[in-house]
DNA sequence: GCAAGGTC
């Protein structure tokens, strides 16, 4: 335990200007005896919630407490250079001197600062004690993955023109480099990334992961750790089997200084909080996802090229939908096909559909213009139905009487909280967003620190969730000024905690407000991250919300019986209607894009015109008619599928991930598999019927064009994860399925050609 | 020229 120096302790504020603004600062004249913590009690709101350091979370008070030394460096590496920036801010907040340069990488930036007295680091005494001490703190950033899995030998050993029998080695056996990273703009960037870490690292006595709380997060993690380790040398290094080799004295960052902070918001106190409890990276999780990426690396490229390889010689297909013989390719990816398959699924639906006739007989009342439904809704038999038309007619041509009236009240659930699927259905369907477009303006307000991690599974706040903070937040806000009128706040009679779903993916919240927007913040954003912030803030205080009330009004009744006539009461035909009146908007009052079938303004104001006479009606009671007929419709065929239906489907069967959907979709676009048609719905091409009929002829529709196998895929890395199979075992067994398809579609590319040909015909 | 997953 560090002991109490005497005399460091000074009076006064450590530096002026600090504490401006802040509560009324305590001192203590006599530093009294530290708590097992190290806390000498009566100092910080870090340690014992006095406020003389409430401004600075991490910083003693200079009064009572003293660094016990200095402790090396700290490197943080965080995901992308915005949540270093968020990170530095929060944690450097009040230190004198900040310093930010740049990287090699353009969007790289390294954020360093020196922390005096800090008590941040207090946890991380397992190996190298850090108790308030000085600490020169860098924070840095990776750009997502750092590197990335390819063929070794692709252009020399394993090429296009070899053999198909030849190809199947990218399954079995060719083996797998590890490369850095590129893109269009950069390609050295995984390389200056690796560089960047390594060289702030060399004096470091501890490493701190802060990369996003999922499991490529987790990944990633695993990439810096290397990097650290190992700099650029690191492509050599890793062939993913270190992980199972105990990692110790030879390499500079081990368990016992490497530390993973996980969080799931960029809200300041919940990031302090992160740093402050570290945990370790996960090593399951590493290899679930190292599993993933080579056996989507060996299925991709070899389907790819044997597909590609056999198209670009069925006659007349390359000119016939308009690619250049050059850049035609016919890719396989175990998303690219299921989400194929949706299309042309609902594509074969609607061929495979024919119209029918139908009749229907309605009536209506004198008292208000809505028709009345026939209980037996319609029948396909016109005869059956002018026969029952006609008897009804003849036998009672005027009245009808009451079955059945009641008043009831209903509700309208509120929505549950948001996750990123339904944030991207819901500005397609309301505001004309694209998937894509939505989740680009969601990531901005994201890396603007106003809303949470916008990639969520989770539909259920956490028990000790405080909506009050986040509704105070936004009463502040201008552009939400009815949010003040309404006082929406818990304890309030229009506040109730929001519904739970049943999804939780561990790591991040649902999407949520953080915190207040400027007017002028606000009308600096664009089109889209206007609707999407404003969707995004009303959709919380829906969920804050009450559920809508309503109150509905049924009424059936029988035609065909005589008033006069007892005996005919049981004879006749039930018809209905219902009306629904809103009395309680509730949640709806912040969500108005979203509507409860209400009754039209026209016939609530006739049904109010007759209040008097219908009130005092009963069942047994008659109403006069003022219309009878036959209609005759025709059944219609499925629509072509939207986009918004796709993402539904996706989601559902687990087909990519949030962030990865629209990328999905848009991959069998551009592979010309689908098209969209005059209203913006998705229709299949002859190339893409010809890939799922002809792998239906084949025998392999079930694996390779439907999502069953990627879902089972799913399960097995969850099995990873939990530790409960190996990433080696689990790789071997998805290798040898495709191996089998494989070679049965080699055997049956014909099948291919003669779906493509039909498709045409 | 091939995948899916990150991010810019």
């Amino acid at each position: 335990m560090p002991q109490y120096q005497q005399g460091y302790y000074q009076q006064g504020p450590p530096q002026q200007g600090y504490y401006q603004q802040q509560p009324q600062v305590v001192y203590v004249q006599q530093p009294q005896q530290r708590r097992d913590d190290g806390c000498c009690d009566g100092c910080c709101k870090s340690c014992c919630q006095v406020l003389c350091c409430l401004c600075c979370l991490e910083m003693l008070c200079g009064d009572c407490c003293g660094p016990d030394g200095t402790g090396g460096p700290v490197v943080v590496v965080a995901e992308k250079n915005s949540i270093a920036k968020a990170l530095f801010e929060h944690i450097s907040a009040g230190v004198g001197e900040r310093h930010v340069f740049n990287s090699e990488y353009q969007f790289v930036k390294n954020y360093k600062c020196q922390l005096n007295n800090t008590t941040l680091f207090n946890k991380y005494i397992e190996n190298n004690g850090l108790y308030n001490v000085n600490i020169d703190l860098t924070i840095t950033a990776v750009a997502g993955h750092v590197t990335s899995f390819d063929i070794e030998n692709a252009k020399t050993t394993y090429k296009w023109s070899q053999e198909k029998s030849d190809h199947l080695k990218l399954l079995t056996e060719a083996p797998i480099e590890n490369k850095f990273s590129a893109n269009d703009n950069d390609k050295h960037l995984g390389e200056k990334i690796a560089k960047n870490i390594y060289n702030l690292c060399r004096d470091a006595d501890h490493l701190i992961i802060c990369t996003d709380c999922d499991r490529e997060g987790e990944y990633i993690g695993w990439e810096v750790f290397m990097s650290a380790n190992f700099g650029y040398n690191f492509k050599k290094t890793l062939d993913c089997s270190v992980l199972n080799k105990p990692i110790g004295g030879s390499t500079k960052f081990n368990r016992g200084n490497t530390w993973r902070m996980k969080f799931s918001h960029l809200e300041r106190n919940h990031m302090i909080d992160a740093v402050r409890n570290p945990g370790k990276l996960n090593e399951n999780i590493i290899n679930a996802v190292r599993c993933r990426s080579e056996i989507d690396l060996r299925s991709g490229t070899s389907f790819t090229r044997l597909l590609t390889n056999y198209y670009r010689n069925v006659s007349n297909i390359v000119e016939n939908d308009g690619n250049s013989k050059g850049s035609f390719v016919v890719s396989y990816g175990p998303c690219q096909f299921p989400t194929l398959g949706f299309v042309v699924d609902r594509y074969d639906r609607i061929q495979a559909f024919s119209a029918e006739m139908y009749w229907s007989i309605f009536i209506q009342l004198d008292i208000f213009s809505t028709k009345l439904k026939w209980d037996r809704n319609r029948l396909f038999d016109r005869y059956v139905v002018a026969q029952i038309y006609e008897n009804l007619y003849q036998r009672e041509s005027e009245y009808v009487r009451i079955e059945n009236l009641d008043s009831k009240s209903v509700l309208k659930f509120k929505p549950y909280p948001l996750t990123t699927v339904d944030l991207q259905k819901d500005c397609s369907k309301y505001f004309k967003i694209s998937a894509k477009r939505s989740l680009n303006a969601a990531e901005y307000l994201y890396q603007q620190s106003f809303i949470s991690y916008p990639r969520t599974e989770t539909n259920k706040f956490a028990a000790n969730f405080d909506f009050k903070k986040i509704l105070d937040q936004l009463q502040e806000n201008g552009k939400f000024k009815f949010i003040s009128r309404t006082k929406l706040q818990p304890g309030s009679s229009n506040f109730s905690i929001p519904r739970s779903g049943q999804r939780d993916d561990g790591a991040h919240p649902p999407i949520h407000p953080i915190i207040s927007m400027s007017d002028d913040k606000f009308n600096s954003l664009t089109h889209d991250q206007k609707q999407v912030y404003e969707y995004i803030v009303r959709r919380f205080l829906a969920s804050c919300s009450k559920d809508a009330v309503g109150e509905q009004t049924s009424l059936t009744v029988r035609w065909g019986v005589n008033k006069n006539d007892p005996i005919s009461l049981k004879n006749g035909e039930l018809f209905h209607v219902s009306f629904l009146k809103v009395t309680h908007k509730n949640w709806l009052e912040y969500m108005p894009f979203c509507h409860w079938g209400a009754t039209s303004k026209k016939v609530q104001d006739e049904i109010e015109a007759n209040k008097e006479l219908l009130s005092r009606m009963r069942v047994g009671d008659f109403l006069k008619m003022k219309e009878t007929g036959m209609t005759e419709g025709k059944t219609a065929p499925p629509k072509p599928l939207t986009e918004t239906e796709l993402i539904t489907l996706m989601d559902k069967n687990g087909i990519g991930t949030d962030a990865t959907i629209a990328d999905h979709i848009e991959k069998i676009k551009t592979r010309k598999y689908v098209v969209k048609d005059n209203k913006e719905c998705l229709v299949p091409t002859n190339l893409g019927i010809s890939l799922v009929h002809g792998f239906q002829d084949i025998g392999l529709d079930d694996s390779i064009t439907k999502p069953f196998f990627r879902g089972d895929f799913e399960s097995y890395l969850v099995d990873i994860c939990d530790g409960k199979a190996h990433r080696e075992v689990i790789t071997h067994q998805v290798i040898q399925r495709y191996v089998k398809y494989y070679r049965k579609t080699s055997d049956n590319l014909t099948k291919l050609g003669a779906a493509y040909s039909r498709s045409r015909s």
